[in-house]
DNA sequence: ATGCCTCCCCGAGGGAGA
């Protein structure tokens, strides 16, 4: 089974890259991340036609993650838990029906510039939320996992020139640590169970010729639970993609579990 | 670089992204 993860920067600006993209990948279970539509107007029929069931969790203009999915999706839950007040939508979580069931939770968290200030304490706020979910996951002793545009870049090898990030919400020492507080649980981060060593990105900005220079971040990440980490086959980072007619800032990444 | 693009709102130009 491949399950990816993709922050698509806009549901209508990307429908025709991400549709291409779909079809050659062919992923069974895709986490969406900053749809930028409501409900309502997700082109769910598209995806539909494709063989997808479609669960969105969207609002106007800003963030929105959605999952598509090869296999029935059961017990759908919309939301982040812990702050009945907070309106971003940022978190939607189901249980995957295949021969082994798993609970995949796609999550946009939040970007935290500037820092300080009130972003940047909505950002740890929610990561201390997020931790408190991950450690049900992990009680739960079954096979999960927690994907999405974390907006962490968690050591000085995920990002080509990591002195320019030093001050910046992604990579600022209380963003790093709340990151791995949560991943010493005991999550699996599937990319560098993989893969070892620096050049390996998938996010570069628009401006400057990122792209051209190879001047990334890697910020959309995979954590597995234990039950989840027994059945990681690979990990693979689409960059490819990048390089073409109007990408998205962010490639996808996917999994490879043996189910 | 308090922003070199690109997205969203919708029909100008500002907010947000990372």
């Amino acid at each position: 089974m491949k399950i990816a993860t993709f922050n698509i920067n806009g549901i209508k600006a990307r429908i025709n890259a991400l549709t291409v993209w779909l079809s050659e990948a062919n992923p069974d279970i895709v986490l969406l991340q900053e749809i930028k539509s409501v409900d309502e107007n997700f082109p769910r029929e598209h995806f539909e036609d494709m063989g997808y069931q479609v669960e969105t969790h969207g609002q106007k203009s800003f963030n929105g993650v959605a999952i598509l999915s090869k296999f029935p999706l059961e017990d759908i839950k919309r939301g982040l838990p812990g702050d009945d007040a907070d309106e971003q939508a940022r978190w939607i979580e189901a249980t995957v029906m295949c021969n082994t069931a798993i609970r995949v939770c796609g999550l946009y968290l939040p970007n935290g510039n500037p820092a300080p200030g009130p972003k940047y304490d909505y950002k740890l706020k929610w990561m201390e939320r997020l931790k408190r979910r991950a450690q049900e996951l992990i009680v739960s002793e079954e096979p999960a996992l927690m994907a999405g545009d974390f907006n962490i870049i968690a050591q000085p090898e995920d990002a080509a020139d990591p002195k320019k990030w030093q001050d910046d919400a992604l990579y600022l020492p209380k963003s790093r640590a709340a990151f791995w507080e949560i991943l010493n649980i005991g999550f699996t981060e599937a990319f560098r169970a993989v893969h070892q060593g620096p050049g390996h990105y998938s996010f570069w900005d628009y401006q400057a010729g990122s792209w051209q220079r190879n001047n990334g971040i890697r910020i959309d990440h995979f954590l597995l639970t234990p039950q989840c980490a027994d059945l990681l086959v690979d990990c693979t980072i689409d960059f490819g993609i990048r390089g073409r007619e109007k990408p998205s800032d962010h490639v996808p990444v996917w999994i490879s579990l043996g189910v």
